[in-house]
DNA sequence: GCTGTTTTGGTCAGATAAGGTCAAACGCAT
DNA sequence: ATGCGTTTGACCTTATCTGACCAAAACAGC
């Protein structure tokens, strides 16, 4: 306890905290300036302490105006669907593997009946193609990008 | 939010809300020293927000009494919107143009912003893989299935 | 009707202002 | 001395903004 990454983190809950929302929003090189360490270490304390699994979110922009927004999700990430993402969806998933993950979400009510047919839309209603692992690849991506934002932002949230 | 160009955006869209027509009627020169900009800023913010694709024209003349015109192209909702999905969807489609084309239905207000992200998440927020082509049609597929899907069965009904 | 001047807007290259990536260096505990 | 988390720096991508120069429309005086 007492790295950089360390302070940098506390800094950003405390922000998180004190805020009135679950959200802050700051400037990467101005976070950097005032901890007085290179703009990149920024981001290695985002993608190694405000991960989905740690229950965060991190949204950016770049160019003038750019900036690093921070949402803090609500739920117990052990027991919480995006738990279960991670854990089911790995490089690659086939089309069963993947129906029975959105069942299962749907069985733990973390899921809506209309957001998995949304779901089942994008990756199962879906002819095959002629290259069968690179579409393993690319379900398994869009599968882990669509169920990680619902999860995220609730329907009437 | 906070580029001059997002607030040159919102003040354009604003005018045309409050205005009785779709259409609204400003100078380059007017408006770019109400900013404080260069006049070609105000082009910037044209070409890149007030777009076809986006659901805009823009009509403009030069010379004394020269103006900037620019019209919202108004669709009847719902079954328009599904026309548009048609119209704009081929076989294979880049990420600018699907993106054009959710930033259009949410505009029209067929689409809202949840179900915006979770497009953008299935379809743009995905790196490039080593088959472009294959990535377009796939996408065009998704886009397809997932709008149908979102359109025929609006939230909250 | 011409022609030149003024008033607009258009274009485009380059400057500026963010943030991203990745490999290498660092440093401490085992 | 090795391994892991940390830290840095060089280089990249994206978005925005400006300024110099160009083009068209209106207008004024012939």
């Amino acid at each position: 306890m007492g790295s950089l990454s360390d302070y940098i983190e506390s800094y950003l809950k405390l922000l998180l905290d004190n805020g009135p929302h679950d959200c802050v929003e700051v400037q990467r090189r101005e976070l950097a300036e005032r901890f007085r360490c290179a703009p990149s270490q920024i981001n290695y304390v985002l993608s190694t302490r405000f991960t989905v699994e740690r229950g965060y979110v991190v949204e950016t922009r770049r160019g003038g105006g750019g900036y690093i927004r921070i949402y803090r999700l609500d739920e117990e990430p052990e027991t919480s669907g995006i738990h279960m993402v991670y854990e089911s969806v790995g490089d690659a998933i086939d089309r069963k593997a993947a129906e029975d993950l959105v069942a299962r979400l749907v069985d733990m009510g973390v899921l809506d009946e209309r957001d998995a047919a949304c779901v089942r839309a994008a990756v199962f209603d879906q002819e095959d193609t002629e290259a069968p692992e690179l579409e393993r690849i690319i379900r398994a991506r869009v599968l882990r990008a669509i169920l990680m934002l619902m999860l995220t932002q609730p329907p009437t949230a």
